[in-house]
DNA sequence: GCCGTTTTCGGCCCGACTGTTTTCAGTCG
């Protein structure tokens, strides 16, 4: 069983024991040890062989227990226990916004609702109403909020989320009552997929603010109006795809903004941490002030705050309570990677296989970004539904390649490939042509049903191979859209370190593929990343935005990523790694 | 269920908004 599943089946077990009426500080202890698991870097089954488990924070000898069951055996007594015991409808009618466990199962005691069907029914024929805490608002709001878990998937990808988010930011920003305005949550801190927008402003007069807010062309509902916090559910259409999202602004006073941006930024975790450093202080800490009994600490900025609490500032996207704070006490944090640090990309994609722009436009937009150098990436030869290169295309593009680099000035073109992973883990072109390439990109495309063991094999193989650079997209998952293809992560990255190979980011927002999770967990193996687009447009070379987003998530500093290296360095690794392999 | 330089029991972050209530419980973030 992997990490994964552990942990799903301990938050199975936390939302049941809450769907049973059981302590909330007891179903919070298995989410909170299945976060645990889910972050834990070393290898889960060797951690229960050992007993090392059991010293991770968070699990004890219970849940202990219950991960050595679910490792050794594949499944938990304890758990089918609770399945038998609790619907299984009932974890689908807790998604309905505005119920929670305690609505759920009093609707369940009350009317044996244990389906999304029977609870439209129930509610349709007035029944809910007529509950002890319920009544005709709640009613309706359950089936408004039945009518949304339809049309709407729980989820949205970074990039939409950003876009709709500065939508509305640019807007409220002209309220003449806003002085500050910034995205917060999970948007601020970058994460991969985002389930709402939080926006913070500061202001003296927030009343017409939320008025103005509620109003905006984007919003189609109001959800709650109040007089200094609102949400509202907003829709946007990105190149054909509708995308809708909750919005919460919050308006709080100036001197309050600081403490305001830290708190809606988050993550939860992050803030619980930071508030219960202020009380071994002596010092309370919301999102209105640092403060004791006598008097509250002024700060600017965010700065100030973690200042105050004996932290040097912690970026937005290391908030997530997986060992920042304990870096930042030992003042190990990581001087994170920036957009402006990357020299160039490796994985592209241009009109020879499945692009849409020539090799010289993508090399010259390449260039307008501030890039030394653009590695083309087309595909290999098997893969014929992206029209892959056969050898003889190949030879036809180096020799392009060639020309341009004579003619372009201020960068310059490597001659990469993405070449395909067969069946068996060999690569899609002989030696002698891999040869040839300054680089080699090796990727699955094909066969994403393999066993596990299986996929894990024939990536390792590949790896193994001499000609290969970096592997790409490690997992071939597509977020929102398709889980990645099964293989064991931990396995590749011990190989990838072994041969000395890089991992790639793809930084296609419907990628992010490494995941960062295994970002740093791969900086900790001593693994080279490198952040490609997989631009398939010349607009598609920006998406190494998300990339640097995903680095940072994963600790990443400059030095750990490869392409912020010159030019002339690449070279000159690229040529060194050439010179280890002489084809047979 | 987890955790502990004043604790092996009694805590476990905290505030806004809503709806159903006459002072608060539930939900959400």
């Amino acid at each position: 069983m992997t990490k994964e599943q552990v942990a799903e089946a301990l938050n199975e077990i936390g939302t049941l024991l809450e769907l049973q009426g059981e302590n909330v500080f007891r179903a919070n202890a298995y989410h909170h040890a299945a976060k645990a698991v889910l972050e834990l870097s070393g290898d889960l089954r060797q951690m229960v062989a050992d007993g090392s488990i059991r010293a991770v924070p968070g699990i004890g000898a219970s849940v202990a227990d219950k991960i050595r069951e679910l490792v050794t055996t594949g499944a938990l007594a304890y758990l089918d226990e609770l399945r038998a015991a609790v619907p299984r409808g009932l974890v689908d009618i807790l998604r309905v916004p505005g119920l929670g466990p305690k609505k759920v199962k009093a609707l369940y005691d009350q009317l044996h609702i244990d389906s999304l069907e029977k609870l439209k029914t129930a509610c349709t024929a007035g029944q809910v109403a007529t509950l002890k805490g319920f009544g005709a608002k709640t009613q309706q709001k359950i089936l408004e909020g039945l009518t949304l878990l339809e049309q709407m998937g729980q989820r949205v990808r970074l990039d939409q989320a950003l876009a709709l988010g500065q939508a509305l930011l640019e807007q409220i920003r002209t309220f003449p009552e806003v002085v500050r305005c910034e995205l917060c949550g999970s948007l601020r801190r970058r994460k991969e997929t985002c389930a709402d927008l939080d926006i913070l402003a500061s202001s003296s007069d927030p009343e017409p603010i939320m008025a103005r807010f509620v109003q905006l062309p984007q919003v189609i509902q109001i959800l709650a109006h109040g007089p200094s916090k609102s949400s509202v559910r907003t829709e946007m259409y990105l190149h054909g795809d509708k995308v809708v999202m909750q919005a919460d602004l919050r308006v709080v006073h100036e001197e309050q903004y600081p403490f305001g941006l830290l708190h809606f930024t988050g993550s939860k975790e992050h803030n619980v941490r930071l508030r219960q450093r202020a009380i071994d202080r002596g010092l309370t800490l919301n999102e209105y002030a640092l403060a004791n009994a006598q008097t509250s600490i002024p700060c600017q900025n965010e700065e100030e705050i973690y200042a105050a609490l004996g932290l040097p500032f912690i970026p937005p996207e290391l908030r997530e309570d997986t060992g920042e704070i304990e870096a930042a006490e030992a003042g190990t944090l990581p001087v994170l990677v920036t957009p402006s640090d990357l020299r160039g990309v490796f994985h592209n994609h241009t009109l020879y296989s499945d692009g849409t722009a020539s090799l010289e436009a993508m090399a010259l937009a390449a260039k307008n970004l501030g890039f030394e150098y653009f590695g083309v990436g087309d595909h290999s030869q098997s893969l014929t539904v992206a029209h892959g290169l056969p050898p003889s295309a190949v030879r036809k593009q180096w020799a392009e390649i060639e020309r341009l680099n004579r003619k372009l000035h201020g960068i310059h073109i490597f001659r990469g490939t993405e070449v395909d992973i067969l069946d068996d883990g060999t690569l899609d072109y002989p030696d002698e042509l891999l040869a040839g390439f300054d680089y080699v990109v090796a990727s699955v495309h094909t066969r994403f049903g393999l066993p596990e063991a299986a996929m894990t094999a024939r990536v390792c193989k590949a790896l193994a191979h001499p000609a290969v650079t970096m592997l790409g997209h490690a997992t071939g998952r597509l977020l929102l859209r398709r889980e990645g293809y099964k293989i064991n992560l931990d396995e590749v990255l011990k190989v990838a370190a072994q041969h000395g190979k890089m991992i790639e980011i793809n930084a296609q927002p419907s990628r992010l593929d490494l995941d960062w999770r295994y970002v740093k967990q791969a900086k900790a193996m001593g693994i080279p990343i490198v952040i490609n687009p997989d631009a398939h447009s010349v607009g598609e070379l920006a998406f190494y935005r998300f990339g640097v987003d995903v680095a940072r998530r994963g600790w990443l500093t400059k030095n750990d990523i490869f392409n912020t290296r010159s030019y002339t360095e690449v070279k000159k690794e690229l040529a060194r790694r050439k010179r280890l392999w002489t084809p047979s």
